[in-house]
DNA sequence: TAGAAATAGTGCCACGATATAATAACTTGA
DNA sequence: TCAAGTTATTATATCGTGGCACTATTTCTA
């Protein structure tokens, strides 16, 4: 019923070693039998069994993604980029919703039962322990955007200071300096990061923040917080929002009130989601550089895989600020 | 080095048999040599390969799940469900991101290689040949929201003209009687089956639209809309939008301009989107029983592949709609 | 306590490919 | 033309587990 490599030896009128060198591009093969042996195959519509192969070479060609949640925009680019870049290395893509904190071992069985090659590990916050247990068993990973920055582990991630740095400087060329700043949760290190960022720019500028709100990157975080300023009586004429979620909150309540964006404020936000990528004002923000993060994980992840890697480095890459509709010189109307 | 089902034999002082017996949950194995494998299998940290599995039983152990696009949060979430699903199965979950209109052949190559014990496919589009070429290897899958509505195919999916019929019922019970659409892209059947609904509820209540405008599932096609309309110089009281990002676009408009939402227009969307959940004034939109879906495709697909399942059925699942805060009884203001 | 039923164990092959090492077939040069 | 060297091919063992057909042993039942 099934095809295998017998039959198509046999067809080929070959022994089944040659037939697995063609598969393998071992140079060995004279090349009409290559021929022989491709016309088989396509004859056949043979293809190669995955399970005995991985049984066979003690790979399976499986690359195993741990992410803690598939509702973000981000995290998706990244796991879409990721998948496509795989498939020029002929590697398959296995899934891990870990759902944090209720699964903290998630992607555990991948490992345990040798189902993938190595691992890619996607914005996880307490990996410590996963991870030691990663380089125990010796399996191959690289931590994307996790907050993990022990030089001995592989890892890329996006320069969240910067980031914060570039969003408040950019208020501040504006001519702002009532600017205030909305938190990500301090759960995270990119919000302590982007924090900092915010009040070192201001700092260089001998400026003094209006405010740091607390938030967890979400629109109510932004919502909340300018009610919370019109309750007190003032607001700043410009906010760095912690991303983008707390960004559309913060223009949501304005909007509501009867102001507008970015004429009663300036709004910068973070992550460039793609789904307020139409709304109107459009979000002046940081933009990460996904496509390159999922790239050059996955270019180390296979170097490591091949052995083709000497050490394990922490590469860092820059935000980019998105200039659009929601910022604007301070008193321009 | 590797701990094999010998090393666990060893250790409980049994035989291999009896150690995959307990393994496979055979039953002749008495209970107190069950618990010896078990403590051996847990002293030496024994997992099975599952490439030597796979290759002995023929199974993989390993669901496929063909999806266009990660950036949506209906389809998130029912992959989030599936993940979540097959774990009470003992499965795991392979994404192939199909890409759609550039792969269309997505997840080929997890068929051939025989890497899956049977597929989802999420949202497809044009699935008629992918489909018929499944049938052919005679993969089990299960269409999930897909247009195919063929008898012969095991499918689920929503009732899109009853989300829309019930969408404008909810209108029209408010007292509004100038009602419009704006429908997502004609490509695809649940856009279709909304404007259907749509036009079913007025003619049923002897009303006729107030406009039906093309759109395409966006933010911008909402935003279009309202701008069209307040060119032309009027504007409906209410308005069924064919998604929540289209509904958005709707309300952004009007708010940039000074209307408020429901106050002037009422408006209902579709999806329950996560995203928008927190926007203010929250959308009255019709829910998709993601979970449902998830949990149903998955367990009619686990019957099928232990070949359980009797005939193919397409099981149609209803839409909630959820009241919220953007619709209003006509003049209530 | 015999006989039936349940439980264990043995040994061998299958699964579909690759690795290894031995063998065969070509080249090449003098 | 033939030995030496190189390239191509093949037979066989192997990867880790499950399936099968029996046999051996233990436990239960009447």
């Amino acid at each position: 019923m099934k095809v295998s490599i017998f039959d198509v030896a046999k067809k080929a009128g070959l022994s089944v070693v040659t037939v697995s060198r063609v598969l393998n591009n071992a140079k060995t093969v004279r090349e009409k039998n290559r021929q022989k042996v491709l016309q088989a195959m396509k004859e056949l519509n043979y293809h190669p069994n995955a399970a005995a192969r991985s049984l066979a070479k003690g790979k399976t060609g499986v690359i195993g993604v741990i992410v803690t949640t598939l509702q973000d925009s981000f995290l998706d680019t990244v796991v879409q980029h990721i998948s496509s870049h795989l498939k020029q290395y002929s590697y398959y893509l296995a899934i891990s919703v870990a759902n944090y904190p209720t699964e903290v071992g998630a992607g555990k069985e991948l490992i345990q039962e040798d189902r993938v090659d190595g691992l890619l590990v996607l914005a996880a916050v307490h990996e410590e322990d996963y991870v030691n247990e990663l380089r125990r068993r010796k399996i191959p990973f690289v931590l994307i955007d996790c907050q993990n920055i022990q030089p001995s582990f592989s890892s890329v991630l996006v320069d969240n200071f910067q980031g914060g740095y570039e969003a408040t400087k950019h208020l501040i060329d504006l001519g702002h300096t009532s600017i205030a700043h909305i938190k990500g949760s301090d759960y995270f290190l990119s919000a302590i990061e982007r924090e900092r960022g915010f009040r070192y720019a201001l700092s260089e500028a001998g400026l003094k923040p209006f405010a740091v709100e607390f938030g967890q990157f979400t629109i109510t975080s932004g919502y909340d917080a300018v009610q919370k300023w019109l309750q007190e009586g003032s607001l700043p004429t410009a906010v760095f929002a912690a991303d983008d979620f707390t960004a559309i909150g913060v223009i949501n309540a304005l909007t509501e009130k009867g102001y507008q964006v970015p004429r009663d404020m300036s709004v910068v936000g973070y992550d460039d989601q793609l789904m307020f990528a139409e709304l109107r004002p459009h979000l002046t923000t940081m933009k990460q550089p996904a496509e390159q993060l999922a790239r050059h994980a996955v270019d180390v992840l296979m170097r490591q895989i091949n052995g083709t890697n000497k050490r394990n480095i922490t590469v860092r890459f820059e935000p980019e600020l998105l200039i659009r509709e929601t910022t604007a010189p301070v008193g321009s109307y």
